[in-house]
DNA sequence: CCGAAGTTGCACAGCGCTGTGCAACTTGAA
DNA sequence: TTCAAGTTGCACAGCGCTGTGCAACTTCGG
């Protein structure tokens, strides 16, 4: 279109520019992961051209955005902790689906793209290890499986989560079927039976599958 | 490059050069899923100008290649049967990683491509059906899980097999430890413990996890 | 040995982008 | 008001491809 920049404040602060490219591109990647950056500018009331005075490359402005949300699904998970691995898992499993959830199609090119490792293996490091920890003391405990090596487990419990986004963005999943969905895939790469898993969530229900309390 | 078409029957049957094609295609885009027309022709000691001899364009000669890959996976699972659902499930598991691992990237491409739709609509759409009906049989025994929507199960049970392909992409896996994670992963996602998981591995050796007999 | 199918080599147009350079303009801040 | 930071619009080069046209040439089949 004409990208009538009509109603708009062409420029005010710079920082809130720079805020509306991230929101912006956040929104149109979500929608295409190929999303040109004269797209992302136009959604951001701004030119293509306007874009290079905030990040030095389209890739940047990505990366930037990747590292945003994997701070932020950090800081989530980070809260909230429990002595029980198990629990401790699913846990972990309706956090990062709560707040990863309304921007799945973007999460997964990320996940499946390029950027999968920086990502995963920085802000999103610990996160990994936490749940091979968990992993391994469920074994421990009996709770989990001890037949495979527990960095492996925790690679398919991770997988399995994948697993549910994809089909949550194929066939679009509701917040609070997503959650579950979650959790059971999870467990069960975490070796327990679906009536265990099942389990879990309904004695858990209140911090597993209701919504946020405080 | 030189790429040098020394000793090389640059001609013969144009029959042979399009296998030749087919061949040097998979194997390219096993390295590299987006190996250019160049690097596919000079594979296969042709012209990147010859391709378009025997292929209208890239995308139909990477489209016959899926086809090509569907068809067999398809013929190779519809050569064996069980009347045990979680068996048979696993067989189905054994049979497509034992048909598909040697061209893991490539499938994996195309499996988490544009293609994706076609391929597993088209030649895989009765291996789809009969993982739902082993699903829901297994429900109905008892041994499978009766809390989700059989179809729902059918997909993690195929995302679970996905989360071993891309496992078995990113660290290097043995043919024989795929085979063993993709049956566990699969039937984890059916609901087993492991330890059931494992049960079923071990009573079935013989036809889940040695190599083909005759 | 002849014709046709198949191949080569080259040139070229096109695609949809990204990244830059630059002159002109707008706006915020002092 | 003034100045600089920020923005616009335009033009352009470049990228790495794909797909075509065409005149040679090579080889197979008869």
């Amino acid at each position: 279109m004409s990208s009538t920049t009509s109603a708009r404040a062409p420029r005010s602060d710079a920082a809130k520019n720079r805020a509306a490219l991230l929101d912006a591109a956040r929104a149109e990647l979500n929608r295409d992961p190929d999303a040109s950056l004269d797209v992302i500018a136009a959604a951001a009331g701004l030119t293509r051209r306007a874009v290079y005075g905030h990040f030095p490359s389209r890739d940047a402005l990505i990366a930037e955005l990747a590292e945003l949300g994997a701070a932020r699904v950090a800081a989530a998970v980070d809260a909230i902790h429990d002595a029980d691995p198990v629990l401790d898992l699913a846990l972990v499993g309706r956090l990062v689906w709560d707040d990863v959830e309304h921007v799945r199609a973007m999460t997964r090119t990320v996940v499946r793209g390029p950027l999968r490792e920086q990502v995963l293996s920085g802000a999103l490091g610990p996160l990994h290890e936490r749940i091979v920890a968990d992993v391994r003391l469920a074994a421990s405990t009996g709770a989990g499986r001890t037949d495979l090596d527990p960095e492996v487990v925790a690679r398919l419990v991770e997988g399995a989560a994948f697993a549910v986004l994809d089909e949550s963005v194929r066939s679009p999943l509701g917040r609070a079927e997503g959650r579950r969905l979650v959790v059971l895939a999870g467990l069960g790469a975490l070796g327990l039976s679906w009536r265990e898993a099942q389990q879990v969530l309904t004695a858990h229900a209140a911090r597993l599958t209701e919504e946020a309390e405080a």
